[in-house]
RNA sequence: GGGCGAAUGGCGGAACUGGUAGACGCGUUGGACUCAAAAUCCAAUAGUAGCAAUACUGUGAGAGUUCGAUUCUCUCUUUGCCCA
């Protein structure tokens, strides 16, 4: 008996599909299609155990709809642009392209060892010209059709690295890698009107049936629609402003009004440019984060104006108006008016400086002179102090009421709110896709003639500048257009913008003219199964699904508007950690188990402390790599591992011990083929045998079942249960003529999950082409034999065997009869009789 | 603080629309093979009592609906994630 050899088997399969172009796809109108996305990686170096699980998972659903009969697309390609290589570029002095490309290389070929049924005709790299043209064509449209703009905008700024910094590179208020205290700088940016969309992006949630309730939820919440009233407050003061406009969500509490407060960045502020004391002020403003949290938790700080503001429905009370720190230009219009009472910030706000607290609400079972104290009472109740409003139930009736008589008043207006910003897009970064604009001496923006596109980065340049490489290049940055001399944008667009369209340049990756072509998409688009991590549920998928309607926008030539019609979010591989005695992180593969309890140093005699598990990252060091486990147990055995423990939508805990007995299943698998093999050469017998035609049926419907409810873990079950049945099976020696059929028939069914293996296996056996996914005959997993539960008032007393469809009269003649039974009970105490055909029957006696 | 989810043996986890709780794997224990070990194979494995048949308890805690609840409802505890 040979032992099975992955690594030939394998590498023998995947040249064996890569030379007959099993997975190339192309339109087919006879076949129903069926597109399977898994969220493309960033070629960071090498496959992480979290790729191996994305595209494990991907490839089972792939394999499983192709055998099915659907005409599947399944492309792989490479988010390629970003920071990472711009970083490992500068510190080895390397081009950012090259480091990128040899990623690519390595990271492909990983890919490939796994055995991926992938088209990588379709092959896409974000990075490459060929991709990039087609997204700066999509700009230059969005700015035709108005849905891209340029504002001034604050950005984190580093000062010493001269850089702008995302929000996760400030830690503690300072640059990740200068350490300098980060500022807020004024920047002019793009920005996408992904806002237009709100009401559209938030509606389209509920079309979204396949998708996880919890991701929906993230983007409603992302997306923050609010119902409120624009108020005109009317102001008074020695300033030529006669009133200042704010929204607000509860204009039912105007009677507890007691300041007005706006942002810094308000247009009153322009009257304050000279009062040092102001700017001091607003200096001390921009120390505090911009985060909706930093915000919550910070100290609130104000600054007063002599302006006095006027309550509308009160215009005896009139208000000082502050500056302060909490306000932000963003929301709203840059100026809420206080009611400390009911909001926790008005209220601390109001505590600092002393000014009135009007409650206005009271919860329901206290007494009309309620009064908040200690903090903000933003809780359901009825309105009291409020003249015309009181006993309006808050907050819905008392809203309702408040913004009726605002509007009969003609002092404000019903609105609607959303949270969702506009997408800044602009990175002072080098390797990202050029905008393709350029300017005049007056700053005028001219787009980049279609004809003159792509804008190429320029390569061989240095990187290790302050700033933005792009903007020191002077040769570059000079363009002429029609006659003009203009000066390059020289910002770059967010890799963002990039994985927000892949999907269909999938569906037409050689199209050289426009990103994609509308037969291509009819045909392909929506993606039917999208698989990724759930830490993409509010951008990435958010952006991907602006950007579907963007491109529609005004033509709308296209029938969908949702890319994804299904998305699965796969949970993280995870690895306990490990510390020495200093607390430094130690990899697994310097530590040793012994006994199973105490870990020891490798070579050392030192205990090493073992952290809770985690998900793998380099900075914890509990990583493993996957060439390593792919090289020492081969694919099949990493692809069943990484399946088994856990469902995928969980994490998912690696073990070693687990990795090892997926790779002796495989071997043990591989005995049983020999001697199934074997058995189906000899001389067959005539009969066909019922056992074996019972269990094949069970296990189809088993594993066909599992594979629609993304159950993969059970599948894996499923697969062990039928080696525990063929195994037995074998040894009884039998030969009979549907034996061959029958196996045939399982190891399809595996196929999904160890690829190479069954291929093999089946090539052995196997004459014929053709291979579908193998029904069951439902009337068959019908036995003639069924286990009936009997249950004596309520309790499961045993467990009969007896014939299908048996009638209640007749099973109480069975229960009579069975010593066992009869024993708990005499017939005249029935009481009453539960039976469900086929299996239970439950006796209630008297007591 | 708000929203959403989760809780089942020593561990990871199964259980169709309420109807045999613990599939399958890991680990553990015993046995076979071996001079011995590894590997492999066989068997046992929720807890308690019992030689056993069997009985009782048992799906985070407590209540409720039901002939019957891991599954449905309510309250609580712990925990995870997201937002603040």
């Amino acid at each position: 008996m040979s032992r099975y050899n992955f690594k030939l088997t394998e590498h023998k399969w995947q040249k064996f599909w890569e030379t007959h172009q099993t997975y190339k796809c192309k339109i087919d109108i006879n076949k129903k299609k069926y597109y399977c996305l898994e969220m493309f990686p960033y070629p960071s170096g090498k496959i992480h155990m979290g790729h191996v699980r994305n595209y494990t998972i991907g490839d089972v659903l792939s394999r499983y709809k192709s055998l099915q009969g659907f005409n599947v697309l399944h492309p792989m390609g490479w988010d390629a642009f970003g920071m990472p290589a711009e970083n490992a570029a500068r510190d080895n002095n390397l081009d950012p392209k090259d480091w990128t490309n040899s990623n690519i290389e390595t990271m492909k070929s990983q890919l490939k060892s796994l055995g991926l049924s992938i088209d990588w005709n379709r092959e896409i790299s974000t990075c490459s010209e060929d991709y990039y043209k087609h997204q700066q064509i999509f700009f230059l449209e969005l700015l035709e059709k108005k849905l891209v703009y340029r504002k001034e905008n604050y950005v984190n700024w580093d000062p010493v690295d001269q850089t702008v910094l995302a929000n996760e590179q400030v830690i503690d208020g300072k640059g990740w890698r200068s350490g300098a205290v980060v500022e807020r700088k004024k920047l002019n940016q793009w920005f996408f009107n992904i806002s237009k969309f709100s009401e559209e992006l938030l509606e389209g949630l509920d079309e979204l049936k396949d998708w996880p309730n919890k991701v929906k939820t993230m983007q409603k919440n992302w997306i923050g629609k609010s119902f409120g009233c624009e108020i005109d407050f009317k102001v008074e003061g020695d300033l030529p402003l006669n009133s200042i406009k704010c929204f607000t969500t509860r204009p039912d509490t105007l009677f507890g009004f007691s300041f007005l407060a706006v942002s810094v960045d308000h247009e009153l502020s322009r009257f304050y440019e000279k009062n040092p004391e102001y700017l001091k002020f607003k200096e001390e403003c921009s120390k505090t984060g911009t985060t909706e949290e930093a915000i919550a938790v910070g100290d609130k700080i104000g600054f007063k104006t002599n302006l006095k503001a006027i309550n509308p429905l009160n215009p005896n009370q009139k208000v000082p108006v502050y500056f302060a720190n909490f306000v932000l230009m963003d929301y709203g219009f840059g100026a809420v008016f206080g009611c400390p009472a009911h909001d926790q910030r008005d209220f601390e706000f109001a505590k600092k400086y002393n000014l009135k607290i009007r409650t206005v609400v009271k919860p329901k079972e206290e007494s009309d002179n309620f009064e908040v104290k200690d903090a903000a009472y933003s809780g359901p109740g009825l309105l009291i102090n409020s003249e015309f409003l009181n006993g309006f139930e808050a907050p819905n009736n008392s809203v309702n009421e408040a913004i009726k008589i605002l509007e009969e008043k003609k002092l404000g207006k019903r609105k609607v709110n959303y949270r969702l910003k506009d997408w800044g897009v602009s990175r002072q970064r080098y390797w990202g896709c050029p905008i393709p604009v350029a300017y005049d001496n007056d700053g005028n923006v001219h787009p980049i003639p279609k004809s003159m596109l792509p804008v190429k980065l320029p390569e061989n340049i240095k990187l290790d500048v302050k700033g933005n490489p792009l903007d020191k290049l002077n040769d570059w940055k000079e363009v002429n257009i029609n006659g003009k001399k203009l000066i390059r944008e020289t910002d770059t667009l967010d890799t963002f913008v990039c994985s927000s369209w892949y999907y269909v340049r999938f569906c037409s990756p050689n199209e050289k003219t426009y990103g994609f072509k509308k037969s291509d998409i009819d045909y392909w688009m929506p993606v039917d199964q999208y698989i990724g991590g759930v830490e993409h549920a509010i951008l990435h998928l958010l952006y991907s699904r602006f950007f579907m309607r963007a491109i529609n926008y005004q033509n709308k030539n296209f029938n969908i508007t949702e890319p994804f019609k299904s998305l699965f979010t796969q949970g993280m591989v995870c690895h306990e950690t490990y510390k020495d005695k200093y607390n430094n992180w130690l990899s697994p593969d310097e530590v040793e188990k012994i006994n199973n309890n105490v870990v020891k140093k490798k070579d050392h005699n030192e205990i090493v402390k073992v952290g809770p598990s985690e998900s793998m990252s380099k900075s914890k060091k509990n990583v493993i790599d996957p060439e390593f486990i792919i090289n020492n147990y081969g694919a099949d055995a990493v692809r069943l591992f990484i399946l088994s423990d856990s469902p995928p939508e969980k994490d998912v805990q690696w073990s070693e011990q687990g990795m090892v007995s997926s790779y002796k299943f495989i071997q043990k698998l591989w005995s049983l083929h020999e001697e199934i093999k074997d058995k189906i050469s000899e001389k067959k017998d005539e009969l066909v045998d019922e056992k074996i035609e019972k269990f094949t049926n069970t296990i189809i419907s088993k594993i066909t079942n599992n594979l629609e409810k993304f159950n993969y873990n059970v599948i894996v079950a499923n697969m062990y249960e039928t080696y525990n049945f063929l195994s037995k099976y074998i040894k009884e020696n039998k030969n009979y003529l549907n034996l061959e059929n029958n196996y045939k028939k399982i190891l399809i069914c595996f196929s999904p999950v160890i690829p190479h293996f069954t291929s093999e296996c089946l090539s052995e056996i196997h004459k014929d082409k053709d291979l579908g996914w193998p029904k069951f005959d439902s009337r068959i997993l019908e036995a003639e034999e069924i286990k009936f539960v009997v249950q004596i008032n309520g309790k499961k007393r045993a467990i009969l065997n007896v014939r299908k469809d048996i009638s209640e009269k007749k099973l109480i003649e069975v229960i009579n009869k069975d010593k066992n039974l009869n024993k708990h009970f005499d017939i005249n105490q029935i009481k009453k009789i539960i039976f469900i055909k086929n299996r239970l029957i439950n006796i209630l006696l008297h007591e």
